[in-house]
Formats: structure tokens, sequence, C-alpha cells
DNA sequence: CTGAAAGCGCTTACAG
DNA sequence: CTGAAAGCGCTTACAG
């Protein structure tokens, strides 16, 4: 028992091979198939331990039931949680994932989309700004993408994440409820929407509040080697002695603050009240725990799978490309 | 400019269609091509950026540069790390990489390698116990595998894993030349490979320096939810007051543990010392920082790339299954 | 409902 | 070196 091929089944069944094809694809209601004759079929294949060449299917079809998804770092816990979750939610679709990090790397990035393109019935991908080429070229030829994590304002491309305006001011307005009148802000300084939308929800919330200082700002340059960050962070907090709250926008920023923290004993959070975007392990376990502005990653994921399999289920539609926002959840810990 | 197929450029360059495919799969030279040949072709085929088909090259040769990984949990630090570095040394050969989790849940990862088997050339596994039986099935097939992270002892399929024994042996050496004389050692209770390892490791040790006392070892059934660990770690240190270190045999023991010991305000390292396997951020950032038996997650992957491979570039050699050991590498932190 | 047939885009032995 | 041709295993109009 070699490679069963559709004809043999077909054989061993007495049938014909279309037959056959109907029943694995489930088209045998539409084809008006008897239930005995189903039964029968499905019987053999079951049998003979059938399954089909994908292969052949897709050379047929044009279809690979095969997701592409292109993220920032497989590595990273929030990439790698979304990984899982996207797998999950492509299973039940009948839908294999395959991946690739772009750390960041414009022609890294470049790169898997065009070597993925033609493999892939569509992308799930965190683009990052020198993408924009890559994958206005790929709705060019009509392959269905949805952006995770952040997208490109000027383009209609669907997208799926985090409401990161909403989260940054939330967190912001919890510290200001807890009387903190002296919050630092530690972000990246990159020209990605998602910390762009950040930083403004900080400026506007500590604005409206009369409590806005420039100084009290932090940005930092994108470090391809993350230990990079914390003498920044480091030099930030020698010169800022008396603020009374750091937000921390992204979980390796926080990671590194709490380190650096600890190192200039200043106590959290009687010294200084600490909150970072992101959930980790980290927060959960440190102690203090970290209170944190946690990405729903699960919803983030099955919303954009199902996204992207509109678009594959439907080519050709016209449909009004879509931006969703999935709100984020504000844990609180002891470190506030 | 639709789909270009192999023969639109041997149209477009005037040549024959094998030419072209002879110039795609670099067998020119062994077609003895003439060089200008082969540039003339490679500068239509860059020129009308055609990629192949690969759907199509599959069903002829029946290879779909695939590899399938299947992990317990993609969205553990561990297995995202592996899934990371698995992808590079893939991508450098031509490979793609589709992944799936078990959950330690063996019809799961029965069902996953069902369902991949015909779509992968071959398969790196993390078999939980129940897999046995879909993994010899593979074998039997002649399916290329490695398996990684653990394997099985009675059977003969290539492994790649760290060398468990010698890393807690190592690990337990370096807590009793720092004088510890009550080491406590906090283990899953399971009947793979890797755990059971771990545990001879440090008996065999405690016992060479007649330090073994069969009530510091704590065994913990496998919980599916992680947070089940806790109480079972907190009622051992409740009960067990006076030992001096522990050794916790994987990251999310050690998670556990570092937080029940700071909840019971016993003080590292100078109340107990602390050492775990694996290495994980928590580990890295934690004040003190824990020490740690890591796994060299980088060599496994490349190691186990290269293994898997080899089986696919030779098929039918009867090569003798290989079993390779990676050493570990203690790093010693703040917590000893 | 059935069955024969075409064709997806490759690779590869084969005759020249 | 070239070129025509077969065939991988499906799906799908099409004629009955």
């Amino acid at each position: 028992m070699k490679h069963l091929s559709i004809k043999d089944i077909a054989r061993i069944a007495g049938v014909a091979p279309s037959t056959v094809s109907f029943v694995i694809n489930g088209r045998h209601e539409e084809m008006r198939l008897s239930k005995e004759m189903v039964k029968h079929v499905q019987a053999v294949i079951k049998k003979t331990g059938y399954t089909p060449n994908r292969a052949a299917a897709s050379l047929r079809t044009g279809k690979t039931h095969v997701i592409g998804l292109i993220v920032e770092d497989i590595a990273n816990s929030f990439f790698a949680s979304l990984a899982k979750s996207v797998e999950l939610a492509a299973a039940k679709a009948g839908y294999r994932v395959v991946y690739g990090s772009t750390e960041n790397n414009d022609t890294k990035g470049n790169d898997l989309i065009q070597l993925l393109a033609k493999q892939v019935d569509g992308f799930l991908i965190t683009p990052s700004t020198g993408m924009k080429a890559g994958v206005l070229a790929l709705r060019k030829n009509r392959k269905p993408i949805v952006l995770i994590d952040r997208y490109f304002p000027d383009e209609e491309i669907s997208f799926v994440l985090v409401d990161n305006y909403a989260g940054i001011r939330e967190g912001t307005q919890y510290l200001i409820n807890k009387k903190k009148k002296k919050i630092a802000f530690v972000n990246l300084d990159m020209d990605q929407v998602q910390i762009q939308e950040r930083e403004r929800a900080f400026v506007d919330t500590m604005k409206a509040h009369g409590l806005f200082q420039k100084k009290l700002m932090l940005k930092i340059p994108y470090c391809q080697d993350r230990t990079g960050y914390a003498p920044h962070i480091e030099k930030f907090l020698e010169k800022q002695k008396d603020i009374d709250a750091i937000l921390f926008a992204t979980n390796y920023l926080g990671m590194f603050g709490i380190k650096a923290l600890k190192e200039q004993e200043i106590v959290i959070p009687d010294g200084v009240a600490v909150m970072s975007f992101d959930d980790t392990d980290l927060f959960r376990f440190s102690s203090p725990s970290i209170s944190v502005i946690s990405q729903p990653v699960q919803e983030i994921a099955s919303q954009a799978v199902g996204l992207l399999l509109d678009q594959i289920n439907s080519p050709g539609t016209k449909r009004k490309q879509k931006g969703v926002l999935i709100p984020p959840e504000l844990i609180i810990r002891e470190s506030v």
C-alpha cells in the first residue's frame, strides 16, 4: 500500500473519481449524492486511511490552505502567544500556518513576503515601516492580507490591533487618579504607528490634567540588541529623581526599567509606581508584581484570522478593508 | 501579466522549458549548459519576476520543501526560541516551517502528525509519551523524523536534546561545592525521559556525597493549567523549613517556586540558594537574578535541522539513527 | 447521479 | 545542448 490516489479509492468503492472528490470536499449535498453513497465512500476512505494529496489539489485549485504569519520576532513572548492563537484559529478552518521573523529588518521582511507569496493563500503581517512597498505589491496582486499589531494609516489594508491610544490613556488616567503628578513615559523613538499612538495618548492625557512635562518623556532609538535599552533608562532615572510614576510603552522597556529601578534602589511602588504595556511572565511573577496594559492576544488572533479567511473566501469582492481595534485590558497588580 | 509559467519563460527566452527547469534547479552544470545560456535564462527570470509554482513541483517530485515542527507549546519561551532558530536554519536550506502545539495532549499530537504527514518532507517533534505510536507509524512510512527535547529510549529514532543528566549533575555539584547540605529538588512527576534523567542526576549526585534525603524531593503531577503547580510548592516549603538550596527542574517550576519563596519571606540567596533548569527573561531580570542550567537553543535547532535534512536528502539509506546530546551551560547569577 | 477527459505547472527520461 | 511528451493527483465542466 504505497500511495493511494483518488482513483484507487474510486476503484475500491466502485464509483467514479469525481464522486470521491465530491465526498471529500463536502460537496455531496450540492451534488445530490445519496446518503448511502456518501457513507459507503466515507467508509472506504476511512478503512484505507486515504488522505488526498494537497499539492495536487493546490495545483488544480490554486489554493494552498496555508497562511503566512510574518511577525517581528517569534521568540518574543507576545508574538509567540499570537502565533499559538493564530495556529488554533487557522486549524479550525483547515488551514496550516508557516511563519517567519522580520526582526524589524525591512529587507528580511520583504524577502519573506516574496518567498511565501506563491505558497500561501493569505498573509498575517506585522509590518516594519519599510515593508510598505512589499505589502502594497501583494495587495495589488490581490493577495489577501491582514496587518496585525500595527498598520499603515494612509493605506486601505485591513488590520487588527489593540487600541494603543485607549490603553495608554487608561493607564495614564489610572496613575493620575492615584494622585501621581510626575509621571514619566518611556517609549521607543520610532515612526511606527503603534508607538506614535502610545505617545500621543500619554501627551493628550497628561495635558488634559495640566501635568505634561516634556522632560519626563524618554524616547529611545530602536536597538537591534535589546540590551542597548538599559543604559538609556538608567541615565534617565539618575537625572529625573523626583518622578512618582513610570509608564513603559513596551514589554522590553518595562523589563529593563524595573531592573534599573532596583539597581538604583528605588522601591516599587512606594518610591515610584510602575506600569507597562504588554503582559509577560516577568510582570506576573515579579515581586512586586507589575500592573500592565494587556493586549488580548487570543481576540486579536481570532479576529485577524477571521478577516483573512473572509478575504480568501470571497475573492474579487471589492470589499471595504476593515480596521479593528481591540480594547486593551488594564490589569492592576502590586506595582501601583 | 497574470501567472507566468515555465513555458512562458522558455518562450520569452527562446529556449526549451527543460532548459529553464535546469537553470532554476541549479542543474545547469550537470547538464552542461553553456554559461551564456544560463545567464540569459537567469536574466529573463529576473526581469519577469517569475517564481516557480511549488505545488506543481511538489506534485511532480513528491517534495514539499516544508518541515513540520511539532512542539509542546509554541507560546512557551523555550519552544518559541527554538522555533525561531529552526526557522532560520531551515530557511538557509530553502525550507519553510509549519508548526503545531500538542500541549502534551497525545491525541492532539497524533492528529497533528496525521494532518501534516503528507504535507511536509520531515518532522521535528517534541513528542509526548503517547505519541510513540504516531511517531513509529511515520517512521515505518520512511518519513524523516528528528525528535527534540526528549526521545524514546527504546526506539531507534534520531534525537537532539540537551544533556539533561549532565545539566542537573553540574548544577547539583555547584550547590554542593557551595557547602549546601540540604538541597531540595522540585520536579514534575512524569514518565518522560528528560524529566526522569534530571531526577536520576540529582539522586546520583547527592548520594555520591552522602547528602541524599528522599523527603527533599518534590514531584508534582503535570498540570494542564500551570498555575496548579503553585500550591504544591508552597506546601512543600512550609514543611521543609531547613533546606539551604532548591533546584527547580523546569522553568515554570522555578517561576512559581521563586514566587512562593518571596511570599514566605525566604530571602534568596541568604535564606536559600536557588537554581533552575532553562533560562528565561524572568530569571535574567529577577532580583536577585537566578542562576540557571541553560539549554543552548540555537545549537539544538541547528543540529536537529541538520540531521533532518540529512535524512531528507538521502532517502533509502539505512543510516544508523543518531542521538545527539548538547552540553548544557551553567549560568551563575546572584541567586546562589 | 455517473464516467471519461482536460488541464493545473512542473520535472524528467528520451530521442535527436 | 534542444524539444516534444508523459505523468504526478487532483477538480471540474460536460455529456449522458
